[in-house]
DNA sequence: GACCAGGCACATC
DNA sequence: GATGTGCATGGT
């Protein structure tokens, strides 16, 4: 077997263990990308919770959400940590996608997935991981998403060095994976399905077994 | 009480 | 370019 082939058996390992996990939980676009900001560095659970919060009061609209002040929006997010923070993050993408274009998600369909990542990561808040979030679960294109648990998982298993860059990584599995929106779509999703249950930062990630099954890479 | 979680910006060297 | 630090809640 080709050790370019071996990601993609991982995959399919995955995917036969686990099944589609049918990401990314969020019922509209605005609510994935208040996900994908409100889930930096905190943990799913929490930031259900500010989901709620904000559908609750009936602030998941964009109007709602320019118009809120950061304090008032804080409060309603306070359990995704980082509260005033990520208040500032939500309304930094509002403002760019109003003046922009108008407060239309839509309208950012139409931009090429190169300028849109550009755009997107010009966003005070918005970083490589958030952005290739958006791009893929919203827009629907075949960006691979580089989480923690992809570097841990993969880094353990030699993959690539713990120290590899997040374009490195990516660049390593698109270099070696049919270029594909619903095949990253799950794989990134699978991975962090992986993570949670094999992968905590400690101990050492006993490695997962599920990924332990395909021969190790040992080129570079 | 310590550790961890689906990052990012900013300062400093 | 690499490294360190602040941001903060809630579950285990």
């Amino acid at each position: 077997m080709s050790k370019n082939a071996i990601p993609g058996q991982i995959y399919r390992r995955l995917y036969l263990c686990y099944g589609p996990q049918r990401w990314w939980p969020g019922e509209t676009d605005l609510e994935i990308i208040v996900g994908a900001i409100l889930t930096q560095n905190t943990s799913w659970s929490n930031v259900v919770k500010a989901i709620g919060n904000l559908k609750k009061n009936r602030m998941l609209t964009i109007e709602r959400l320019q118009k809120a002040p950061v304090r008032s929006l804080g409060r309603l997010i306070r359990s995704s940590g980082y509260y005033i923070v990520k208040a500032k993050r939500l309304k930094s993408f509002i403002d760019f996608l109003s003046t922009r274009y108008r407060g239309d998600i839509r309208a950012l369909s139409r931009v090429p997935t190169g300028s849109l990542r550009e755009q997107l990561l010009s966003v005070n808040g918005i970083g490589p991981e958030t952005a290739d979030s958006i791009l893929l679960y919203v827009y629907n294109r075949p960006v691979f998403v580089v989480d923690a648990y992809t570097k841990r998982i993969f880094s353990r298993h030699r993959f690539f060095d713990p120290g590899a860059t997040y374009d490195q990584v990516q660049r390593f599995f698109t270099d070696r994976l049919i270029r594909d929106a619903r095949l990253f779509n799950e794989f990134h999703a699978l991975i962090v399905k992986l993570g949670k249950e094999y992968c905590k930062k400690k101990p050492l990630c006993f490695l997962c077994p599920i990924v332990d099954m395909v021969p190790r890479y040992q080129g570079r």
